[in-house]
DNA sequence: CGTGGCCGGCTTTTT
DNA sequence: GCCGGCCACG
């Protein structure tokens, strides 16, 4: 490791010994390399790998650490050493340790947010109130609770303001909410946080142990942290102070669930003594780019306040695309991508089409692929949540943890085997009544010998076999996984049954090919962790986006929403429906009555205008911004007005394209290169 | 139990 | 204006 290689910023991060230090890490700072060589130099110095600990927000930022850190030490068994991981990952671990002391059975399971919406829909069902469970947005009501947890504010305690119909219901649903989890053996992803918080805050043989355990805790994109987070890291350090946060006040892009930028901007404040590294050199961008960005985030008050600069040349202008109409602005778009390959040799994965709503990137979609260009979207819908994966997920769940209801509720009747909804709701009334689980309740009126004048024999039968299948399935899980998995998928025939109900034979396909994946990740999983449980494996998996698996590379086009832009970069970078009302959004201009009303009341667009910072900068030579005069919204065609933020752009920096000149010059010409390439392409 | 028609809603999302 | 979710009907 050369430190020769650092600029004095840089420097100044990596060889901080100890007490707590704030590392402002502009966009494109080398803020990954300061992290992992300063992981490197605290190993040069002596301390050994299980006393560093580095905490990221996603999966995919963890691996990418301790893969940096292993080619940097040219050593993969110490990186192996190390502890690297994401906040809910360490949580579970923490969990996991603690499990006797919290009084959790072995199989717990880890609720994600369909779980969790089926527990809220669930009690609103059973709510006194008329139609409670139709009327309200099941989403905001969970926002709310989640928000609360994070903040420690306590079931019973849940605050209402004056007038919110949301507040009101989630304060009835909240305590229902907490105790059906734990009546489940089951914890969300906030509880993954906020309980090892509690415990280290009530349990003092729990706090002991873990807070001499890391000398040096590192957390990255600290902008992100919510309160509950910044208590556990507070908890974990408490001894010595040892404490290097990375982050970016200015691109602080997720209050809205939850993130605290607080955090970021009181910390010197929160952690006494600490100090303040700036790193403003950035190595990604041009300097007319850099110059836009800044322009704009100048406009923001709550800021440390940071000035990115770059020894790179100014750089091509930026492309300020004004389009008539939104077919205009995205046929435009598609056909410039295109032409930046075919001319200028740019390689599709050199290009990114950026949006602030998932809405706008249909009709990208439609006119790139009538442009024959290769693409690929970032989000969209996760592996994990895709229906035949989760149910069975779900079998799996239920033969481990017998009190996981949720589960056992969404595979009573699938695959379809004549338990209706009128026999489920008996079912459940009966376990509320007997205070017994629903598993113990469908396996006794599933029994033989049960002669029950609730349920007919027809029906006795089919939760018999069900009881049967869970049952044996669980046996089997005592040998291999895959085989048991394997021996499941046989006993209730789910691919006949996939087959069966699909639309078409390729969807049918589809199906069955996402259920081969779980097991391909089953397998895998299997393999890396060893003689670890499934239990232990399912609650990873829980953890695990699929990101990994989903586009692994690939020369294609990304087409992102600007919060999933986020630490991407790429040469070529297309913002577009640059207007108000898309951003600054027009759900932030006017809120909704199922939006959390924050504090003051007031409208804060400051992380709109984060979000257009976060897109600027990730362009490397070229930015393109787009935006249409004319936009349908609600079947209306409405006029648009130019986002306050391009406004915000000096004019020196932006070379105007006014595409309805274009079109009127081009249309013939281009409608005959159309009609040549795909002649060409055709033979 | 599956499907077609109708009604309502229409930011951002990782763990 | 379109899509998705839910209810009623077959």
């Amino acid at each position: 490791m050369d430190l020769a290689k650092l600029n004095p910023p840089q420097r100044e991060a990596v060889t901080h010994f100890g007490g707590p230090l704030l590392v402002l890490a502009g966009a494109g700072s080398g803020k990954t390399r300061v992290i992992t060589f300063r992981i490197a130099h605290l190993l040069a110095q002596g301390v050994p790998p299980e006393a560093i600990a580095a905490v990221t927000f996603t999966n995919k930022a963890a691996e990418e650490m301790r893969e940096r850190v292993a080619f940097l030490l040219q050593d993969r068994r110490t990186a192996k050493k190390l502890t690297i991981g994401t906040f809910h990952s360490m949580g579970l671990w923490i969990l996991k340790e603690e499990r006797k002391a919290l009084g959790f059975p072995r199989g717990f399971t880890i609720y994600d947010q369909s779980d969790q919406l089926g527990v809220v829909r669930e009690i609103l069902r059973h709510l006194a109130k008329e139609d409670a469970d139709r009327r309200y947005d099941v989403k905001a009501i969970l926002t709310r609770i989640s928000l609360a947890k994070n903040g420690f504010v306590a079931p019973d305690a849940y605050k209402i303001h004056e007038g919110d119909d949301y507040d009101e219901v989630t304060a009835e649903i909240y305590p229902r909410y907490q105790e059906a989890l734990r009546a489940f053996a089951a914890v969300d992803f906030d509880d993954l946080i906020t309980e090892v918080v509690r415990l280290l805050e009530t349990n003092p043989a729990v706090r002991d142990r873990w807070r001499s355990r890391f000398r040096f805790v590192m957390v990255d994109e600290y902008q992100d942290t919510n309160r509950a987070q910044l208590m556990m890291v507070k908890h974990l350090v408490a001894d010595h102070g040892n404490l290097v946060v990375v982050g970016d006040d200015d691109q602080s892009i997720y209050s809205w669930r939850g993130a605290d930028p607080t955090n970021i901007l009181r910390f010197t404040e929160m952690f006494e003594g600490a100090r303040l590294v700036k790193l403003e050199q950035n190595y990604r961008s041009t300097k007319t780019i850099l110059d836009a960005a800044n322009a704009v985030i100048n406009n923001n008050t709550q800021r440390h306040g940071k000035t990115l600069w770059s020894d790179k040349g100014a750089g091509a202008p930026i492309i300020h695309a004004v389009a008539p109409d939104v077919e205009t602005e995205a046929k435009w778009v598609a056909r410039e991508v295109r032409r930046l390959h075919q001319d200028d040799g740019r390689p599709w994965s050199a290009m990114a089409v950026m949006y602030r709503s998932n809405i706008q990137a249909k009709l990208l979609e439609e006119e790139l692929r009538t442009n024959e260009v290769p693409y690929t979207m970032y989000g969209g819908q996760q592996f994990f949540e895709r229906k035949e994966v989760k149910d069975v997920i779900a079998y799996l769940r239920i033969a481990l943890n017998g009190r996981d209801e949720l589960a056992l509720r969404r595979i009573i009747n699938y695959p379809a085997r004549g338990v209706g909804a009128t026999t489920v709701e008996r079912l459940v009334a009966r376990a509320q009544a007997q205070h017994a689980n629903l598993w113990d309740v469908v396996r006794a009126a599933g029994a033989e010998a049960a002669d029950d004048p609730e349920i007919r024999p027809q029906t006795r039968r089919a939760l018999g076999d069900l009881v049967g299948v869970v049952e044996r399935l669980r046996e089997r899980l005592a040998g291999d996984v895959i085989v048991a998995t394997r021996g499941l998928l046989d006993d209730i025939a789910l691919y006949d049954d996939l087959r069966h109900a699909a639309p078409s034979m390729t969807a049918a396909q589809r199906r069955i090919d996402n259920v081969e994946g779980l097991i391909g990740t089953l397998t895998r999983h299997r393999d890396k962790r060893g003689g670890e449980g499934l239990a232990d494996l399912l609650r990873h998996l829980s953890l695990q986006s699929d990101s990994e698996e989903a586009d692994a590379g690939g020369e294609k086009v990304i087409l992102t929403t600007l919060h999933g832009s986020k630490g991407l970069e790429f040469p070529v970078v297309f913002m577009v429906g640059l207007e108000e009302e898309l951003l600054p959004h027009a759900r932030t201009l006017q809120p909704q009555a199922t939006d959390v009303i924050d504090a003051d009341h007031a409208i804060d667009i400051s992380e709109e205008r984060r979000l257009c910072y976060v897109g600027i900068t990730r362009a490397q030579q070229q930015l393109y911004i787009t935006r249409a005069c004319v936009r349908t919204s609600r079947g209306r065609p409405m006029p648009r007005t130019p986002s306050r933020f391009l406004l915000e752009i000096p004019d020196e920096l932006l070379e105007v394209r006014d595409l309805a000149e274009e079109a009127r010059e081009k249309v013939p010409s281009d409608e005959v290169r159309q009609f040549f390439s795909k002649l060409s392409f055709d033979d």
